[in-house]
DNA sequence: GACCAAGTAGACAGATCTGTCTACAATGCT
DNA sequence: AGCATTGTAGACAGATCTGTCTACTTGGTC
């Protein structure tokens, strides 16, 4: 059972089906690894149809995207609110559990597209960028006041974007997110630690 | 003026001007990026050549893979070294921040290979595993003899794998560093408390 | 002198890539 | 009734990809 869920159905409109195709595929084997042919084939629509809905494999990369991070996001913001009972940043490590630990992770959407296109398709890093700093938006709103809230969140962001590249060639995830609890930990201690001298 | 230089010239021996050129062409476009024949080309070598000293483009990148880890990890113990006056993990931010502001700065070479190929080429992952080891047994080598000392350099660790992720698309390495900066302070002084109770 | 390793030059096969094209069918709006 | 939209089916162009092939040259070694 995916964290994420892409599955077209034949009742869809074209379009829909030919982005959560292209969802699937550019996120399961990488964008261009994934040939256009191969996505009118699995979605079941035909050349001029997915012509007429997207210029150019660039546009449906561009829209691949945006499919993901509202997909994403959603995900996140849900599975925080489902662990909030968790203390603090705790929340977080039990968020990313679930993901780290789904069949079909393969690493950040965002991070590989940049990884394989960067330079070739600026918009990715744009669109990488902006997703990122909602990530870390999400991850302040589970912090309590303080001077330092952004900051904190930023760094919380670091630790988490540096556990999913380590979980995509690791083993297993476990000792990542033992290492990324770990990390927040000492995250809470040292604010603590300064909020208590200052 | 490279961090990590792979310059080819016409003097070297064929094998060794190919794996240079595959090294500035695969790590600055991306390996999928990269056909063989410009690989050739730019090398100043011919298609039978090429094929007599690697059997095919996987070969190639492991190749690559290999010399990147040797030319990286050289530089990067040369870097610590180079810094050590900074006290504990500063050294370390010291170090990488000469890396995420070169101008061909990419990426961890790594990172995005298992981002491009992945699945397609197991080998990628293993490498990764092997060298990501090896990155950290080095940050082992800053830290101070603790009964912690290997789970605070997984942790660092993590923190700079994050740091380059995040360098990769930002517009400047700047933020991240002082980010990075702050995670590892917070680490250490983590630590130091938890040392204080024990 | 014979031989072999390593090089050059470039044609070729077969697959796959993105994107365009013609021709036709169904649907719904005016 | 007329017409635009959205769809189907599939041929096609032109580029690029990996990998193999023939034929020739050069330099060192036995």
């Amino acid at each position: 059972m995916p964290v994420i869920d892409s599955t077209a159905t034949p009742e869809m409109p074209a379009r829909q089906r030919v982005l959560l195709t292209a969802c699937r595929l550019f996120y399961r084997d990488g964008i261009r690894a994934t040939g256009i042919d191969r996505v009118i084939a699995e979605s079941g629509v035909t050349k001029v149809t997915f012509y007429r809905h997207f210029a150019s494999k660039n546009e449906l990369v561009c829209a691949y995207l945006a499919q993901r991070h509202e997909r994403w996001m959603t995900w996140f913001t849900d599975a925080l609110a489902r662990h909030a009972s968790a203390s603090g940043l705790s929340t977080l490590v039990a968020a990313l559990s679930e993901w780290l630990h789904d069949e079909d992770f393969r690493g950040c959407a965002f991070l590989n597209s940049v990884s394989e296109l960067g330079d070739a398709l600026p918009e990715v890093v744009a669109i990488t960028r902006q997703h990122k700093a909602e990530m870390t938006a999400a991850i302040e709103g589970l912090l309590p006041p303080s001077p330092h809230r952004a900051s904190l969140a930023c760094a919380a962001a670091l630790a988490v974007d540096g556990a999913i590249v380590q979980a995509q060639f690791s083993k297993t995830p476990d000792a990542t997110l033992t290492t990324l609890a770990l990390m927040l930990q000492a995250l809470e201690v040292a604010e603590a630690a300064s909020t208590k001298l200052g």
